[in-house]
DNA sequence: GCAAATAAATAGGAATCCTATATATATGCG
DNA sequence: CGCATATATATAGGATTCCTATTTATTTGC
């Protein structure tokens, strides 16, 4: 039931809430970009690259970042500027580029951290358990985005190849990951993992769908 | 245990999963400026002003929303040829000005609205019991950050005079709000309530330490 | 009464970000 | 084959955001 005056529903709350963490990770950005050299946008694309050495398109840029196809083109000359990623001609595609990120791009980006951030600030307020529940909310939302189109595949175990959901009876570890063999936890899922190999699309639902149940 | 290949802390994954969120919502944001016929920074801003009838400062409105002064006055001078904002000089400091939300801003903002939001279908994808958690969770992780001075106080019931946690000994609905005297549960825990003040710092961080630790 | 602090505006400039359009290449189909 | 359509990126043009540094007006403190 809600209060009378002022009903919202626990949705619009809950976004209240994201977009108050969102600003403060607006901030940590800033600080993070300046300490590189950067911007934040030019980061975030850093950021996507880093892991990927075969590179990425335009247009998969920028519908990682959530821009137009010409804000990723202007943000990507600026790199290419400052030498921080390079494009190379696709090979099958004359038409494509595929942006890489370059050594002095790694460096920035290594230039970028150290300091605690407020959002670390921010997530050391909750216990343990609790930043682990947080971690698996957040995989079922950005799960949900993608299952929606609405952003593209991310590199989490969830959609990856080598992960086995709920493999193990130890509960402190019950996941396994084919690629280095070995078992983990909750807490250890990645969001974005370098090692990621997507699955096939049944291959995903069905190891989502034990994921989503759990292990009972 | 970290697998042993790519090791991050949990906090560095929940920021990269907060992240993707961020980035939808700034889409989403996008969205419903263009709808309201204005920016997202103006359309926080405009979000912010709503229902605080006397109006905000210039620099308390960069505070809030984490930009430069310079910047805020960049916005509500936007804002202001629009007619969406107008400000008045202070009584007390003839130095200040406080910005007010005027009819039309009013009803821009209400233009915004409608049409699913991607953060929706994103919290639609948690179970009510999931979302109650990441309710308080938010909760928790903003209220670090304003006890940090990363961010100025907010909206929320836990810091706000009318509110006492835990005064009912029924399960779904332990909170009461002195202000509508009447009981409610924690999903119904408010992010940005209008009818907010702000208690003493006393009384707060007594009614936090009632909160934090729950019913038990 | 005057120095220091504070609130906001201004100056100057880089970068983001949009829509609309142009260019080059690829693909599909009769 | 040849042409229409689709796709990948770049360009054009323009509004706005956003920064740092400085200026202006006012208040506060000693």
């Amino acid at each position: 039931m809600e209060t009378p005056k002022n009903p919202t529903s626990i949705q619009h709350r809950i976004r209240e809430g994201l977009s108050r963490v969102a600003m403060v990770m607006r901030v940590d950005d800033w600080n993070r970009a300046k300490r590189a050299g950067i911007n934040p946008t030019q980061l975030s694309i850093l950021e996507l690259l880093e892991g990927r050495g075969d590179g990425l398109g335009v247009k998969e840029i920028a519908f990682h970042l959530g821009v137009s196809q010409p804000t990723a083109t202007d943000s990507i000359a600026a790199l290419e500027r400052k030498g921080c990623v390079e494009k190379r001609q696709t090979e099958t595609d004359r038409r494509g580029v595929s942006v890489a990120i370059t050594t002095a791009g790694l460096t920035a980006l290594r230039a970028g951290d150290g300091e605690e951030s407020l959002a670390n600030q921010a997530t050391e307020a909750l216990a343990a358990h609790e930043q682990e529940d947080l971690l698996v909310m957040l995989i079922k939302m950005i799960r949900q985005l993608q299952v929606n189109d609405a952003i593209p595949i991310q590199r989490m175990c969830t959609s990856c190849r080598f992960f086995a959901p709920f493999a193990h009876a130890d509960a402190a570890q019950p996941h396994h990951c084919k690629f280095v063999d070995a078992a983990f936890g909750q807490r250890d899922l990645r969001i974005d993992c370098r090692d990621h190999e997507t699955a096939d699309a049944a291959i995903r639902a069905a190891t989502w769908a034990v994921f989503e149940n759990g292990r009972d």
